[in-house]
DNA sequence: CGCAAAATCACATTTTTAGGGGATGGCCTC
DNA sequence: GAGGCCATCCCCTAAAAATGTGATTTTGCG
């Protein structure tokens, strides 16, 4: 038995989904709103198996924000967003936000128990497009930049010691070299980098992917 | 007329793919590799349509690594990673390396095309388990982490121009105050973040998703 | 082997940061 | 209007970092 909560402002929209559940045997619609402002102390109550949000919605409080708030204490229960746009930004802010998967309205009918099943048994439902802007935005994270300063491997050893925060001390503490040896390295990396400092150095290195 | 280049160590498997694109009138195989240690130039002189790149290659170069090369030089062409792995932490990894989608190889016969069209289309072929994977590890980038410091607007401001590499004789410029000043605020956020160096500062910042 | 790059250490100087005071005006709340 | 928070500014000292110059030892590679 697959309990839901949904979120969804359009009166409409929100009893056709309530009935699509209450049809169904396998699903219990434990409540529906039409905001999300309560969505936090609601989830907590109510416990559901999984969330059905519309990403648009009136009163302060969208999909987006509720999303992000029930996710502050709760990272389990998965979240279906619904939306009509496709290629919308908030879409990929959606999943930032930390959406499971989600659904076009205009899909809602003929995909909706797929896409809870989905998310149920650890899949992440998503149009293809959506599932390319996901991927492309990864890639931005990962984009390696190759070695656009040549620090060398002990150079570099010691930019990521920097970049979490520790000073000459305890870097050279941390590789058994003397304090010298570590500004020696640091003058390197500096002069290699074009910077002069630790901070620039680390906000450098770490927007051309090293780190 | 849809070009596709192929690289899979195994032979039959790589035969067998050759014969279903050359069956079909649509495509066409500009060629297939044992090993990707060419890939770069392949793709140069080739430039095919779409690339399907097996991840668990022989010989130094492997699947990931080869589209992390392809990837340094073109963002353009489709990658799609062929595996027997489902859940591989490979895949993810592909991923980041800049693989547009994947297939498992169990799945090859009945959506390959399917795959091929995904990816020119603008769609990013996935299963729903390594679809969820991408999505989980999104939220560890956006992971927003509520305030944890409880820091003021102009205090996170000037946080946030550290981490930028500004020092305090920029920062100072940059918001009309007098170097005091922003000795004052970094010393309170150093206060309420329990650290004691601008690097810890930023380090710890963006540990907590401030940032 | 022998070279060149990398890694190591030393010393000196200047600049920047860190940490400790204390002080003022603005704004909001009770 | 008193008290609190925020932002602003000032001074002082000690610690850490940046910069320069030079030298020695390892180490990878042809």
């Amino acid at each position: 038995m697959t309990s839901v909560l949904l979120y969804e402002d359009n009166r409409q929209l929100r009893e056709s989904i309530g009935q699509m559940l209450t049809y169904s045997d396998d699903y219990v619609l434990l409540g529906s709103f039409a905001n999300a402002l309560d969505a936090e102390a609601q989830v907590r109550e109510l416990n559901p198996s999984v969330i059905l949000m519309d990403i648009e919605m009136p009163g302060g409080v969208n999909g987006i924000e509720a999303t992000r708030r029930i996710r502050a204490f709760d990272q389990e229960t998965p979240i279906i967003m619904l939306t009509v746009f496709d290629d919308n930004e908030n879409v990929l802010d959606a999943v930032f936000a930390g959406a499971t998967g989600y659904l076009l309205k205009k899909h809602l009918a003929e995909r909706l128990f797929d896409a809870i099943e989905d998310v149920l048994t650890g899949g992440a439902p998503m149009s293809p497009n959506v599932a390319r802007m996901v991927i492309t935005s990864m890639h931005k994270y990962a984009r390696t930049q190759e070695d656009l300063f040549e620090l060398t491997t002990r150079e570099k050893e010691i930019l990521m010691a920097l970049a979490q925060g520790a000073g000459y001390k305890q870097i050279a503490a941390k590789y058994f070299i003397s304090i010298d040896t570590v500004r020696t390295h640091i003058k390197n990396i500096y002069q290699k980098m074009q910077v002069h400092s630790q901070l620039e150095a680390v906000a450098k290195g770490r927007e051309a992917g090293i780190l």
